[in-house]
Formats: structure tokens, sequence, C-alpha cells
DNA sequence: CCATATAAAGAACGATCATTCTTTAAATTG
DNA sequence: CAATTTAAAGAATGATCGTTCTTTATATGG
């Protein structure tokens, strides 16, 4: 009854040697690396310091921790991309700002190139059904982000192209960003992609 | 000396059981389905009706089969989507006609969704290296070949985009379309984006 | 008919994988 | 200081994988 006074109660038995926040980050990492299939439990117990016995204890199996390192990029990662359509400022700067950050994203660190929910989940869902249900609900979730901004900046509801496909439209052109940048495409040649996408975009609504 | 008169020429051996063209198809089709990983030789060999031992014999294994599926497929698939781009008429309507078959392609087939160098070997390519300098090529030569059709048109050279990178531009989205009709969107959602697609690029050139 | 050559059929091998189980260690509670 | 609770460490398990090897079948050449 005395344990749990003030901020630092601690559970029952022996402590945990791991960080929880830190594993998620490193579990992320890893599966972006090198894909589900090719990131095994094993090498998950090494970068995160957990034991198997934890793993399986707080994650349920591979499978729940790969969810588990999806919303946590979801969180950290996706969420700069998403705050960059503000709004913040004009449309045209925001598509510009939105774009910058899904090339920084993909090229950023050179160990893990591309998006772990556009080339690792995306492949993982082919023979998992959660995962499909998991990727539909998240590419859904980033289209309807990019409408509503899209539908902020009065997009012409009378043009030839709805918001909703526009946004779809948006959408594909960063997923094929993500893409190349699996496959080796630099920094440079993926921001002129960038830039000529937002103008492309832009005159859409004309 | 008499056994190679005319074209029935038969080597010296048990003849052959499987039909190597057929056999081609059905591998290509057994990688689109379940990815590179998700694919077992044992699999290959039920669908192609190889032994196993004519497997290796014909392809020197797992790999060398996959990247022969490969090759057929740019053949067979790949081939109808570039040849869209003619020249067949102007430019719009052949990039309408060279996304209607990005679409088609994608989508056509419930079983073989999305593109099986964009989605199948652009994941295996992160985990081997021959298969990486494999998507590389075919990525490029993709885009070369929508860049040659932007300059035949007299892709304006003093605009604010280039064709290379437009054509970069145009294959992201053939790409970002491929993607997306493999996490299960159909047909009608992506020929609208698809038509968005032409009408954005288009814009980009005045 | 016999020797030779090629392919089919499938057993066998070694490696790797995800998962579970057993034992040991480190903490709190009374 | 026991008793209890939770986690770490790692061996054990059963399945699957890609590859190789052995045996059998079917063709041609002389």
């Amino acid at each position: 009854m005395d344990s749990d006074i003030g901020q630092e109660l601690r559970p029952r038995g022996r402590p945990r040697a791991f960080d929880g926040e830190a594993a998620l980050e490193a579990a992320m990492r890893s599966f972006w690396a090198s894909g589900y299939d090719g990131a095994s439990v094993d090498q998950m117990c090494r970068v995160t310091h957990m034991s198997r016995a934890s793993l399986y204890q707080s994650y349920g199996g591979k499978e729940g921790l790969f969810l588990a390192a999806i919303a946590h990029y979801a969180e950290t990662r996706v969420a700069r991309v998403a705050a960059a359509l503000g709004p913040n400022g004009t449309l045209a700067e925001d598509l510009g700002a939105f774009y910058q950050e899904v090339v920084r994203l993909a090229t950023d660190d050179p160990e893990t190139p591309g998006c772990l929910i556009s080339c690792v989940l995306s492949d993982a869902a082919g023979s998992n059904a959660r995962f499909r249900e998991e990727l539909d609900h998240r590419f859904m979730a980033f289209e309807a982000r990019i409408s509503a901004r899209l539908d902020h900046a009065g997009w012409p509801s009378l043009t030839k192209v709805q918001s909703r496909i526009a946004a779809g439209l948006a959408a594909a052109i960063a997923r094929g960003i993500m893409l190349r940048a699996r496959s080796g495409s630099g920094h440079e040649d993926l921001a002129q992609v960038a830039d000529a996408a937002v103008l492309a975009l832009l005159q859409l609504s004309d």
C-alpha cells in the first residue's frame, strides 16, 4: 500500500529490462529496413533488447509487434507529413511542404528507404487478412486527410475533378515517390518530381 | 544424322513433360499472386507441372525462375502498356490509353492485383542485390519510354518541368495506382484517378 | 537389343523460422 | 527472511523452406 506513493509506483515482480518506447522505435526501424518476412523474431529480440518471452507477453507475437510498429510509425512519421498539410499557408505552400516531407521521409535514412506502410505493410498485406484490413484503413485515412485539405481551400466542386479523386491522385503520387525511393532514387531526383507534382495538382483546380 | 531433318528435331533423352511457355506464364501468375517469399518451390512445381529437378535444371533455382517470370511479364504485360503510348494519336489520347492499360493490368484479374514489378519485385529487391539491379533497370526503362513519348510530342524544353521529370511523375502515378489496386481498390475508383492524372500531366506542358 | 542420354518422381538434408516451455534471476509483500 | 510475482535467458519443438541426391522412366543412336 505504500509502494504507489507519488509517481514511482513499481509493479510487483522483476522489473523490465527494456524501454517500451525505444523498443517500439527499434522494432519499427527493423521492419522498415528488412520487411516483415525479412525481419526474424531473433533479430527483433536483439534490437529491442527484449527476451522472446517478453515479446510474446507484451505483443502476442510477431504479428502484434508489427501492428504496434505500424501504429508507432503513423504517430511519429506519417503525422509529420500530414501536419505539413496544415492548413498553414496557401494550398500551394502546404502541398509543397507536404511533398517535401514525403521525400524527406522516404530518403532521409539510407537504412530505411521508402515508407513502412506503402512498401512493407503493402507487401505483407498480400498474405495476411489482418494486415490487409490495416492497410486499407491507413490508405483511406491518408486520402481523407488530403481531401479535407483540398476542401478547406475551397476546391472547386464544379470542376471536372472532385476533391476526393484529386486526393486519390495526390496520394498515388506520394506512394509512387515512396516506391521509387525504395528502389534507390535519391533526394535530388525525387524532390524535382515532387515539385512537378505540386504544379500538376494545382493546375487541376483551374 | 537423320533425326534433325525438318523442324522435328528431338533431343536425345526422355522428352520434357511440361510446356516451357505455359510453365512461365503459370510461374509468373503464382509469383504475382503470392509474392516472392509467399510462393514456395513446391507450389511452383505444382502450377508449372515441372519436377524439382527440371526446375533447377532449366532455371537454376527459385531466383532464376523469378527473373524469367519477370522477363515474361515485361514482354507480355508491360509491353501492352508501353504500346499504348504509341505514338498512336495525340499526346492526350495516348496518355489516356496508357493509364487505361495501367488500370486494366492492375485490376483485371482479382487473383493478381497490382503489378508484378512495382509490388512484388519491388519488395523482393529489399533483400536481394540481383533483384535490386533488375528493378532499377525496369524502372529506368519505363521512365525512359514515357520520356521519349513526351519528347516526341514536342514537350516544351523551356518550361519549368523537363520531360525527364514529367516522365518520373507519370511513372510515379502509375506505380501509385498499381499499389492502390494491390490494397483492394477497384477498377472504377482507379479509372477516375487515371483520368485526373492525364489532365494534370497535360496541363504541366502549358 | 543394348548403350546412352535426358527427364520425372520423390526422398533426404540442412538451415531457418515462429512459437512454446523450462529454468533462473530480480523485484515486492508480509 | 520466506513467499510471491514478474521478467530474462535460452533450450526444445514442430513446421516449412530451398536445394540436392537417388532412383526410376522414357526417349534416341547404333
